[in-house]
DNA sequence: AATGAATGAGCATTCATTCAT
DNA sequence: CATGAATGAATGCTCATTCAT
């Protein structure tokens, strides 16, 4: 076991670069997830850190390149759980359930990645696009379906027209909705979609209806 | 049509405190949607306006009062908008496909309310459940879908398990995503989607996937 | 009953300036005594009062004037009740016992006008000094003591060497003592001199003290 | 001595937390005791100050934090001098007039500790109360005077009945007056105490107020 | 590598006061 | 006499960031 794993410079022991970097980033995702870019508090992210505000400034040069490494930790977190999924042993109605599914699952699972991606886009993506690293991992989602609907559309189970990039919008739309409108749907209109059992019910809608929508005859 | 419209107190002219309170609360919407509630700024704010700052106190008491009664107008536009489709001529299909269509014109066409909506979720909808003027707005959406779910499986074109609700969650889910995450996804993804014609297309698209969910045989 | 009393002019009715002044006067006195003369806030002023704040301006040209005056009605009020004590009828220690007597009462009774006395000399007694009003109204006090003083000296009772001034600071310092030090006192010593049983005790060793001043053989 | 008691942090020189934070603080004292709590303004604390505005606010964490501190320094101080008193090799009756001298003297010496408990009675003993420190002080005082009294008693110099709290009662309010009445007094009626020798005479006179009220018999 | 002290620019907000009618 | 609307100058306070060691 190597002694990397502890930090808590704050109260002496060791010193490790990489935990004290990891447990900034850790808070710092939990803050700027809260509170967004500009009502997260450098201050606050110091405090919950084990280490002092000077050392944030140290490693991360400032408050945007701190949001910035958040948002790619973030990003790679979500596509390596994804990556995880095994698909190709699987039927393509199978395969396409299990990736609704696990989408679904994962972003409420999520709901501080769901919220970084909001304040992004709240932002314009105005980090995302800096962000050759996000960029370079875009592309495995997209993979995953462009597999499922060729060997759906060769079995003759997905209709011809289906465009893999246009299903990843339907999927991404339901499960983020999900999570991140929680709070006004349920405001608004009805919270009993956000119980355990709604929730299920509610997955089970939208597997049901992306494959509704594939399956179709042209 | 009395000259009572026009404020432009700064320079002079006439007097009228409504226009005054209109203009301000335009700017912040416009500031508030930008940018945040904490990324907001009163002052500029005040410089957009043709006012001063010390007026947005004077009519408003602080930035989260402006903040709610923004909030509150931008819902109260989105309602009347909505007050005017007239769906109950159509046969159940054509007025499901009509709202849809209007819900992603619309949101298309208000992006600052769709921000709006993006904030208010960052805040946990803090502001939201505040609001007894938006809580009493509410049912008119659901309303809308119970007239033509009730038609539709009275007539026997619709499932006779659809649920007005659950079909509201997904219709709002597809066309808040189009305007909420479109920064995220043209950085990630594709950009087409966004062009006029990709618009055209997705939006047909959604009208499908929602029609095809009412139709299907049980 | 001449129509003057009645002032109300935010509800409309009739209109007496001399009500309305004597409102808001009343009003600022509270306010003034509460708060002082920095903290006192004309619009909490405005807001108590039966008028608007416009008014205040209107009758009393600035914060500072309407402190003045406020400063003004409560020594007048003061010397009113003063120079109602009949004192020339009593034997000199009688008289003088009565006149410590009414002076401990009065202050405990008028706390305001102790706190603004307070509050004058926070400001060096500034707006005093300007008072010409004020000025002309401070014998009274005096000449009650020095009547008192010039009979016990004749008839033998009073040491020779009595003054009145001195004999009028030491009233005056011990009964004022007793309300405007009664929070810090209470707070670091004792309670039990401000209850009712306390301040009877009190207001008996305040004057046995005066007295055995003025009596002992010299 | 060490070199680290003096600060200038303003214009370079060495670094001393300690000297800013009591400079600051002494800044404040008189400060507050000019103006008071809400007259008292942060930008002249700071201007007079040898750092900056935001170090009031990096030392202590907002003006209602650094008037308490001020008040309990005040406070701190009188206590401190008063504890250098030795009276327990005197006499009673010598005793006494030397904590009224005492008492006379330190007061007229520290005009701005009196203004201090001035506003502080002002603001109703608020922050006298919430202060742990100050009420930990308190019984310093009166324990010399009992003591006193418990000699004077004993020998049959003083009258069995005199209570301690009362006698600082009365030396307090005598002593307290001199100082925080001295505008309205002198305004209204006589400047004359206030010179040096009326000073002199008025201590005196204070004296023998107090030692007439603990001989006399019962 | 690590830290307490320091900082300037900016923030939301308040206040007494005046204008226009 | 009376009033709602308007205003500039300040006020207390905060923030991300840097300095000196």
């Amino acid at each position: 076991m190597p002694p990397s794993t502890s930090a808590k410079t704050r109260s002496g022991w060791k010193k490790d670069p990489q935990a004290v970097k990891a447990n900034i980033l850790q808070v710092a995702t939990e803050e700027f997830a809260m509170s967004g870019l500009s009502g997260a508090r450098i201050n606050v992210i110091a405090d919950k850190t084990n280490t002092s505000k000077r050392m944030i400034y140290y490693y991360f040069e400032n408050k945007e390149t701190l949001y910035l490494q958040v948002l790619e930790a973030a990003y790679a977190e979500m596509r390596r759980s994804e990556a995880e999924l095994r698909l190709t042993g699987l039927q393509p109605c199978d395969a396409l359930r299990r990736l609704v599914e696990f989408t679904f699952d994962h972003h409420r699972e999520h709901p501080d990645f769901i919220r970084l991606v909001m304040i992004e886009n709240i932002h314009h993506g105005k980090y995302l696009k800096q962000s050759a690293v996000i960029r370079s991992m875009n592309s495995s989602a997209i993979s995953l379906l462009e597999d499922i609907c060729n060997r759906g559309k060769a079995d003759g189970t997905f209709r011809a027209d289906i465009e893999p990039m246009a299903l990843h919008f339907q999927i991404s739309a339901l499960c983020f909705y999900n999570v991140a409108n929680r709070s006004s749907f349920s405001a608004i209109f009805d919270k009993s979609f956000f119980s355990e059992q709604g929730q299920l019910v509610l997955r089970e809608n939208i597997v049901q209806a992306v494959l509704a929508g594939v399956v179709g005859t042209i």
